[in-house]
DNA sequence: GCAGACTACATGCATGTGCATCCAATGCGT
DNA sequence: ACGCATTGGATGCACATGCATGTAGTCTGC
């Protein structure tokens, strides 16, 4: 059996903790500024974000499971995600045609236009919160 | 303004989305088997551990404040989370002399003996999760 | 000692999430 | 072509969380 005190051990209790600390810092500021300033949370951005990268490969869409891996999201939560976005005009879902119980999600000019003002702000916040390593944490 | 491209950026959002994903997997993983095994929940150990590692302080109790900023809850949930743990029986909450609006909390003899049961389950999803850094990340 | 500001915690409410399930569509075996 | 397992996604439900607010206790100024 393990000692449970090995330094190891406490090394990789103080990484978790510093884990959930970071996370919880970013995600709560951006969460926060995201909102405030464009009326998006963070996951919502995620997913706009995923969808403007891959307009870049040619294909201006992306199938719901794969988004659902790229926001380490639940399938149900990132449909009703989805639901939430196409709601506020920011997506459209289509069908596709190779498929056709999987569904397409696609920015419209909306989305496009949002994820681009949105985008400095995140930037901006992850810079103020993930740049500075907080020194001492333990 | 800023080119929106540029190298610092891209390794911002690397960095963020290696924290994201980090954080989902061993988050999951943690709670998912503290569920199956222990009963309890990520946040919920998280508040053990800090009760048990206060005791060794020699004081057996902790503010609700004290633990919020520890486990990365609001206050809100912070509440509701000890009156989970109160009603399974694993802590106390006692008021303290001084402040008679303050709250302590303490383990009883059932959450100290359910902390030490979950505690090498959590070491060992850390150690599974954590310990292998994702070698190619971008 | 009393009024008002403040602090510590609890609670009503709205929302986001995951699990289990449901529905539609595809693939496979016969 | 038909039945059955499987996959992609949507939905009912339970639950945890955060915000705003409520309640109890403390502190300051008078």
């Amino acid at each position: 059996m393990p000692d449970l005190d090995a330094p190891a051990e406490r090394a990789l209790v103080a990484e978790w903790r510093d884990l959930l600390a970071r996370h919880a810092a970013t995600a709560c500021a951006l969460d926060r500024e995201l909102n405030d300033r464009h009326g998006l949370g963070m996951s919502e951005f995620e997913v706009l974000e995923r969808l403007a990268e891959h307009i870049g490969d040619g294909c201006a869409q992306l199938r719901v499971q794969e988004l659902a891996g790229a926001v380490h999201l639940s399938q149900s939560a990132l449909s009703r995600l989805i639901g939430r976005l196409e709601k506020d005009g920011l997506v459209e879902r289509a069908m596709c045609d190779a498929d056709r119980r999987g569904i397409f999600v696609s920015l419209t000019e909306a989305g496009r236009s949002r994820y681009h003002q949105a985008r400095p702000t995140q930037r901006e916040v992850l810079a103020r919160t993930l740049g500075p390593l907080p020194a001492g944490t333990g």
